[in-house]
DNA sequence: GTTGGTGCAAAAATTTTGCAGGGTG
DNA sequence: CACCCTGCAAAATTTTTGCACCAAC
């Protein structure tokens, strides 16, 4: 891969997808936030630039490609959040970190380096994926 | 309480709600259901009995009550099940359990007998709640 | 009898689908 | 140039809100 290329156009590319304005867009937009966003909040972001409708195709391809997953609300929203680099590269998904919501900002963090315990289930039950989601207030809202 | 009254009577009358036959319906289907249902579910289960926005508001209204919980999904459904006996009684409301989502039969389970294990983060952090879903295949299907 | 719950109607919001035109590789 | 992506239009679905009537206590 080109290191000078920019890492939107590199993520694209490593997933087989066509570089357009919108895919750079939201990528981006992902990329240079720290919290989980809801399809409400990229529609928001891209400043409507971009139709809704492709803001919901281009989730459901990112979601497919691996290159996002969804992180599982109580409420009606669903968030998505850049899957990590191993995430990507191994096209099967597996998170396996906790993700944080704040009550106080309502901002979703992935806490990339907390991992999820093990959990002992009765037998039976196969295990394919595990979601972790604590709520509470975060760091920066408790300062 | 009387113990030869429903029981569903006594849940409303316990969190000072007034019986009606819509409420004591919807409680019903919730007491004989073992999975967590969608409102769609609960639609079906009701024979179209009641109007839809009905069945919104009284899930509302249980939900404030702490008769029921909502279980985090990452497809854009909510579903509902009931909370456990402690649970209805403290009024805050803490699921402390696992929830288990089976890929084959796509039903969702309590497994209430399996208490989510504590997870360490980072400092700065306060915890409120703790919601774990688990997804794989459940017992019945996996006979 | 007073209060609160339900049903109906309608509006608002969200998500899905089809198709023609335009950009990407 | 062939194919895939986007935008627009429209439909389908889900959720919310207002109001008059009816049932619960």
């Amino acid at each position: 891969m080109n290191s000078r290329m920019k890492q939107s156009d590199t993520i694209l590319k490593d997933s087989a997808l066509s570089i357009t304005s919108s895919r750079r867009k939201i990528l981006d937009i992902f990329l240079s936030s720290e919290s989980a966003l809801a399809h409400q909040d990229i529609e928001t972001k891209c400043s409507d630039q971009y139709d809704r409708v492709t803001i919901y195709r281009t989730l459901q391809t990112f979601l497919e490609k691996g290159i996002i997953h969804n992180i599982p609300t109580t409420d009606n929203s669903i968030k998505y959040a850049l899957c990590s680099d191993s995430c990507i590269t191994t096209g099967h998904h597996h998170d396996n970190h906790v993700h944080f919501r704040c009550d106080a900002c309502e901002k979703t963090l992935c806490l990339d380096d907390v991992s999820i315990p093990s959990v002992k289930l009765p037998s039976g039950y196969s295990i394919n994926e595990i979601n972790m989601v604590v709520t509470g207030v975060c760091k920066s809202c408790r300062k």
